[in-house]
DNA sequence: TTGTAAGCGTTATCAC
DNA sequence: GTGATAACGCTTACAA
């Protein structure tokens, strides 16, 4: 049943035209006939006929590829938050024809992948996730010459490259204004890394929100980690147990909320009643109903789907790689403010 | 600053040598004089030689790629089961400097996928992810000739084929035991799909366990879906709110019991007090401190990592990638059973 | 509208 | 131990 690899030079042989008006027929030359046309097609779709990747991509250039660097060192994980991303983004590419490639990258090896993809001619373009405060890889992106779409943005020159952010400043202020009108004074931020720039902005938005309410900020109730489920758990414990201890929590991830959650349970507090979470969320698919409509709106939360931020970046790549010429494109994606049912008064009921 | 694209033509005109002697003494070839490597190594680094991946993948037929297909179809997300694996298997082919390449499929186009894959010679190899009990993929593959692995079983041969797989039955029989040694006689399973091989095998160690202990069967505490939060929480809701409720909850992943967590809160029970809750683990690493050690023992559970699951599969791949000849390998994996302090007996305190 | 032939950057088969 | 030379399968000037 192994299918004989059939190639331009078989095709073309047997319908008797030249490699050349096939290869022009199957990729929509003009100037070739209509007849011809179907007469290629059809016996294409016939022997099952598909152009070799490497083979196209020797003569063109072209990989048909989309690279995504997957930092491995720090955290050694992949997190839902990039899956959610990559199922949007990979949609993308596909409707585009294009596949998707993720290298593993060491310590400080991304610098190297990227000129290994480039000088390779590995893939035509790449995303660049996660972006610092001092963010050294889109210069070095823009100097080797790749198509690239940053997810999120890294300050400086920030109309020279392409970016997707969401305005993570105002979202956090958003929550954080929401808890000080229900009347809560001691708020704690369960933060991501403040190394990355979208938790720096959360940072910043927390920070306008108190002092626009001529709130000090206390440090002790900032912390500022990678977010999963533990991290958000033990801070949440560890401040709960302060001697004057928060009414209120905002997280910058579901990740860490369901931590919170956890904590508050253990520690005999009911959500909305005794304290208040709220959180950002990325409505990270497996957190989703899976049925007709989306899942309850149960937490608190400002809201921006991850997934189609990846989708968006995924086009804008796209178009970027066809429009070589193109000036970059900026996004910024305001969130949804939702009101659930994990906060409320301080220490009311 | 951009780097005049270095071939093999150009480096080998440098150096005064024939492409065939510097490819071969870049390849390693045992012929090729010992003086000579060296000086085709030093100017390789030099110039920061890459060899062109179409290229050699023309000229060699491999393609140095692993490829994924993730059907979008039915629950439309990426997992993070499936990234945590995905996490492993990554390092597994980076070492054996492979990548990874991951193509979306839509409903039933996974087939056509694969021959895509054969046919255009994209990848050397495919991973096989959530085989059905009634699993068509496999002996579609061997039909086409391309080097597979399974993540888990599909029945039928299980010896023509490699595959590595968690010993589905005995966790969850495991599990049961446990909680009837507790003294639990009604105990619900929150499944997964039991379309899919793991979550039947699943099934039937929850039926043993039952029957060894003569207890009946009731269908309405067993309920089968995809694994997520809102699934677990519903479902356990729903059980909870049953004339005669169950008193345990076995939850097939840890993402539904997180769900099952919020309803017992929300019905204001306490785990491991009023009710108890036990969960397979695939130590997801989001619920994985990133510190020092591993997280908390808080939930009972039988445990198995599904990024080291991934991991192995890719090694076994890359082994077969390079011996074609060798027979399939096969790998059951033991699970460990963890006491937490989600569970207790019936109606304690 | 179609065909010829060169080229993309490797590896593999022969010779020497 | 090293070197011509022919594949590999496609695209694309340049001709006709």
């Amino acid at each position: 049943m192994r299918e004989k690899t059939v190639n331009l030079k078989r095709l073309s042989e047997h319908l008797g035209l030249s490699q050349t008006t096939v290869s022009r027929a199957l990729n929509g030359f003009p100037e070739v006939s209509e007849k011809t046309r179907q007469k290629v097609r059809d016996a294409a779709n016939k022997f099952n006929y598909r152009p070799s990747p490497s083979a196209s991509s020797l003569a063109t250039g072209k990989a048909g590829i989309i690279g995504h660097v997957v930092p491995i060192s720090e955290h050694r994980m992949i997190n839902p938050h990039f899956s959610d991303f990559l199922a949007g983004a990979s949609d993308a590419y596909a409707k585009a024809g294009y596949d998707l490639l993720i290298r593993a990258a060491q310590e400080n090896q991304e610098a190297d992948i990227y000129r290994d993809f480039v000088s390779r001619n590995r893939v035509d373009g790449v995303v660049v996730h996660g972006p610092r405060v001092n963010e050294t890889r889109i210069q070095f992106l823009q100097s080797i010459g790749i198509p690239f779409v940053v997810h999120g943005r890294a300050g400086g020159e920030e109309h020279s490259y392409s970016w997707l952010d969401v305005d993570n400043r105002s979202a956090i202020e958003k929550l954080t204004n929401y808890l000080i009108d229900q009347g809560h004074r001691r708020i704690a931020l369960v933060n991501g890394l403040e190394i990355m720039n979208f938790a720096h902005r959360r940072r910043l938005g927390y920070a306008a929100a108190l002092a626009d309410h001529g709130i000090g900020i206390d440090p002790d109730l900032i912390s500022s980690q990678d977010m999963n489920e533990p991290y958000g758990y033990e801070t949440t414990i560890a401040k709960l147990d302060m001697p004057d201890p928060p009414t209120a929590f905002v997280y910058s991830s579901v990740l860490s909320a369901i931590g919170g959650m956890r904590a508050a349970n253990v520690r005999g507090l009911l959500p909305g009643q005794d304290i208040s979470l709220a959180t950002f969320d990325d409505k990270l698919s497996f957190l989703q109903a899976n049925g007709s409509g989306n899942s309850l709106p149960y937490m608190t939360s400002v809201t921006s789907s991850i997934q189609d931020a990846g989708r968006r970046v995924g086009e804008m790549l796209m178009d970027q790689i066809s429009n070589p010429g193109a000036p970059p494109a900026c996004e910024l994606w305001k969130t949804d403010l939702l009101i659930g049912k994990t906060t409320g008064r301080p220490h009311a009921g």
